[in-house]
DNA sequence: ATGTCCACTAGGAGTGGA
């Protein structure tokens, strides 16, 4: 069983490029973020052809994630609860069948922008009210899953120049605190379970060459319950389709794939 | 190099966001 992460920059730029990697990758369970488009544009109809059903919670523009499956999806919620005029973040289903059964998150964090814009302390107070969230879902014993780009890089292995980035947007101490209180409601970085010192990124600016000078930053996260750490067989960030493919511009980040026992 | 890309408004190219 294949899940994956990835903050697509656009669904309908993007459109083309993701049926690429979908009939590459073949993942049974994809969490897509920053669809910036509205529920009824969402193309269903390109991804059922593909064998996948998916469930969105969108907007005009801005933000909008949504969940693809090839398994039984039911859906479970949509927004994170009191943050509703931050945009379209957050929306959870449950996949797969029987023992199989993850409870599966995705999730487009607030980026915050920088330390002195109304969005920092705003992304702040999101990070606490997704951490009490979390509170009431996470139980070890069961297999649920929290991903995707969190804009926040949790330690200095994750950033491409941890003393350039020191204190500055994505790397404040007060960030990394919020991320971690999530992550300590009862959940694994899996990357980090199976990669502990390798340094790898998930997101690269378009500018400057960025993605050929390496300067990038992990951002993009699979967390799971000691359940699914259970179940892992594997993690990899899939940085060859952060590349152009026949002509297509990539999103600026790259997909993030878990694969677990059935 | 703040050097790119996306969506929106507009009916062409500039703006805001990341």
């Amino acid at each position: 069983m294949q899940l994956a992460t990835w903050n697509i920059n656009g669904l309908r730029a993007r459109l083309d490029y993701i049926k690429l990697w979908l009939a590459e990758r073949a993942p049974d369970v994809v969490g897509f973020q920053e669809l910036k488009m509205e529920d009824d544009k969402f193309p269903h109809e390109e991804f059922e052809a593909l064998g996948y059903r998916c469930v969105t919670h969108g907007q005009k523009s801005w933000n909008g994630v949504a969940i693809l499956s090839r398994l039984p999806i039911e859906h479970i919620e949509s927004g994170l609860p009191g943050q509703a005029d931050f945009g379209a973040r957050l929306i959870r289903a449950r996949v797969g069948e029987g023992d199989a059964t993850v409870d599966f998150t995705t999730l487009y964090c607030p980026n915050g922008k920088n330390l002195d814009h109304d969005d920092y302390p705003r992304k702040l107070a999101w990070f606490d009210a997704l951490k009490d969230w979390a509170m009431g879902f996470v139980d070890p014993s069961q297999s649920a899953i929290l991903c995707g780009d969190f804009n926040i890089v949790p330690t200095a292995l994750d950033t491409w120049d941890e003393e350039k980035w020191a204190g500055d947007i994505f790397h404040t101490d007060e960030e990394r605190a919020r991320l971690a209180a999530v992550v300590e409601t009862g959940l694994r970085d899996l990357y980090r379970e199976r990669e502990p010192e390798t340094q790898a990124f998930s997101w690269w600016d378009y500018r400057g060459g960025a993605f050929h000078r390496k300067h990038g930053l992990r951002i993009d996260f699979l967390l799971g319950t000691d359940a699914v750490v259970s179940r892992l067989k594997g993690v990899e960030i899939d940085r060859d389709f952060r590349k152009k493919k026949d002509g297509m511009t990539a999103s600026d980040h790259a997909p993030v794939i878990a694969t677990l026992t059935d």
